[in-house]
DNA sequence: GTAGGGTTAG
């Protein structure tokens, strides 16, 4: 245009600078910026407006704010420019004050400013301003409109109001399928797993057809669910949708397949998806991680690479934890400088948690310490955890205890902190302290989250807690129970009775005999036949002795026995435990 | 020219 003596005017202007802020770099829409000046556009609304959107699309809110600033005038798109821009930009706060500014004018928000406004107080995450904007909704008569109604609906979940958001959800009459998705989601967010499922599957049978976003987030309700059978019934609705292929919806499938147990159904979801992208492949790189397949976590890493796909930030986090688990530590060293040298990522407390726990694991207390405290960033209850973590497994008291000191006081509400360092006490006999320990846990007002564990026979879920007799095969569960503890004896198992420190003398190996998995494996033993895996869950990490007896119990019973606890799976075979009795 | 719901971790 330049060279054939044509003008830009206003109009091209307003055109070109949305393909600027597609580019979001901040250069093009500053040249672009100039250009506008040179040719005396920049006070034109249209113009203006395209560039407060330029800018903010492209990351720089303060260069947004001067455009609006300088602004003669300014209509209720320059107003939603704004609030969508500080939301998109994270800076929530600053939403809800342009969105109180265009009340301050004589203009009246619409919808876009009430739906963008909301989400930015869902993000805030107290429901005060979010109520107020519901008030004004109401006032100006746009509640009925569905991107207000649902916004506000999720806004509701997102600050722990999930019974409003749950009144509101009845009141619509016409859910659309944003709206199911907000319900199936808010029954995540309060961990109801099996309200969500059952939400999805009201949905579909009302008509709605679920997209990707409903699968991938019913998908997350499965998983944390553990149940296979859900999940399985899921993705044939999956398939008859159409949606086999979707990165999205194939990421969600791979992690679910993952945290149900099954290995064999994520590798084939990943093997047959075409088009990967960097959640997907961290999702396979994850799944692997999580069954203790460390080198196959490198491997698969590297095998991306080669694809020319960027890892992101988690799936580093799998990597290096990776690099941990199989005492790699100068590789994990170099894929750590990696992600500000190659990957252009500065590292978080994740990254700097995993390291610290590299080091530690391999033995290297006081480098470990070192890297702690000579982060360029501070280090948090994650860092300090992973050291308190390597202190407990190295036997080292003195550390343990300074490392506790400073998590006591960062998140004094964790239970772990405090039985991490009781049960190091107790291990050395020095029983004074460990229930020192537990006062302090007492006094604090925190409690030990109650054990419990579960196993499906026959699409039932059966719960068992500690030393549990109301199932009504009690009598035979302690029968298998005791004929375990015979083989298991001879096999050489010795109680490792500084799990259970509470208690003293012979009683204390008769609690840890009757812990909650122990009866569910018992209950596996009877009820399961032979050739089908035990599939057992648990609400807390397991515990050693347990972890112990599922070994011996594999090899004496020839039993595949899978345990999924908090944070992993631990497949049982002829004796042996797929996590290399790294936990 | 501006708008709602999520995916991979520990």
């Amino acid at each position: 245009m330049g060279d054939t003596g044509v003008y830009p005017n206003q109009y091209t202007f307003s055109a070109i600078l949305p393909a600027c802020a597609d580019t979001v770099v901040v250069i093009h829409g500053q040249q672009m910026h100039s250009l506008i000046c040179k040719h005396g556009y920049e006070l034109d609304l249209f113009v203006a407006t395209a560039l407060v959107d330029m800018y903010a699309k492209c990351g720089d809110m303060s260069l947004a704010e001067n455009v609006f600033d300088e602004m003669p005038e300014r209509n209720l798109v320059s107003w939603n420019c704004m609030i969508v821009g500080f939301l998109q930009n994270k800076i929530y706060d600053r939403a809800v004050g342009f969105f109180k500014g265009i009340m301050g004018e004589m203009l009246s928000p619409d919808q876009v400013s009430f739906s963008s406004v909301l989400t930015a107080c869902a993000n805030i995450g107290v429901a005060d301003s979010g109520k107020q904007v519901h008030g004004v909704a109401v006032k100006h008569g746009v509640i009925s409109l569905a991107y207000v109604k649902n916004s506000l609906m999720d806004m509701y979940f997102k600050c722990g109001s999930s019974s409003d958001g749950t009144k509101l959800f009845k009141t619509i009459g016409d859910k659309d399928v944003v709206t199911w998705n907000i319900m199936v989601m808010g029954c995540v967010q309060n961990d109801n797993f099996e309200e969500a499922c059952n939400y999805f599957w009201v949905m579909e049978r009302e008509g709605v057809p679920p997209d990707e976003i409903s699968f991938s987030t019913v998908l997350h309700a499965a998983a944390n669910l553990a149940a296979l059978d859900q999940g399985t019934l899921i993705h044939n609705q999956i398939i008859k949708y159409g949606l086999g292929t979707n990165p999205c919806v194939t990421s969600s499938l791979i992690a679910m397949y993952a945290k149900c147990g099954s290995l064999d159904d994520a590798h084939r979801v990943f093997e047959e998806s075409k088009d990967r992208n960097v959640v997907s492949w961290t999702a396979m790189i994850s799944a692997c991680q999580q069954h203790g397949c460390a080198i196959r976590v490198i491997e698969l890493f590297e095998e991306m690479l080669e694809e020319g796909i960027n890892p992101d930030f988690i799936t580093l986090v799998c990597v290096l934890s990776a690099c941990g688990h199989t005492g790699r530590v100068e590789e994990g060293f170099a894929y750590f400088n990696s992600m500000t040298k190659v990957h252009a990522m500065s590292p978080g407390p994740e990254h700097y948690a995993c390291m610290v726990d590299l080091l530690g694991r391999a033995g290297q207390l006081k480098e470990a310490k070192n890297f702690a405290e000579s982060m360029p960033i501070k280090p948090d209850a994650m860092v300090w955890g992973a050291l308190l973590g390597a202190c407990r497994s190295h036997g080292d008291l003195e550390m343990g205890r300074e490392v506790a000191e400073k998590l006591f006081e960062i998140e004094p509400h964790n239970p772990g902190n405090y039985i991490l360092l009781s049960n190091m006490y107790s291990r050395r006999g020095m029983l004074k302290e460990a229930n020192e320990v537990r006062r302090l846990m007492a006094f604090n007002g925190v409690r030990k989250e109650p054990g419990c564990s579960w196993i499906d026979v026959k699409n039932k879920t059966y719960v068992f807690t500690a030393h549990d007799r109301s199932h009504s095969r009690t009598v035979e569960i302690y029968e298998m129970l005791g004929k375990l503890e015979v083989l298991a004896k001879r096999k050489g198992y010795v109680p490792e009775t500084h799990y259970a420190i509470n208690d003293v003398g012979e009683y204390k190996e008769q609690r840890l005999w009757y812990h909650s998995e122990k009866l569910a494996l018992a209950f596996g033993l009877l009820t399961l036949p032979m050739g089908v895996p035990i599939r057992i869950k648990k609400n807390l990490r397991t515990c050693g002795d347990c972890h112990t007896v599922m070994k011996i119990a594999s090899e004496v019973f020839e039993r595949e026995i899978i345990v999924r606890d908090i944070n992993r799976f631990h497949r049982f075979t002829g004796g042996l435990c797929s996590c290399g009795d790294y936990w």
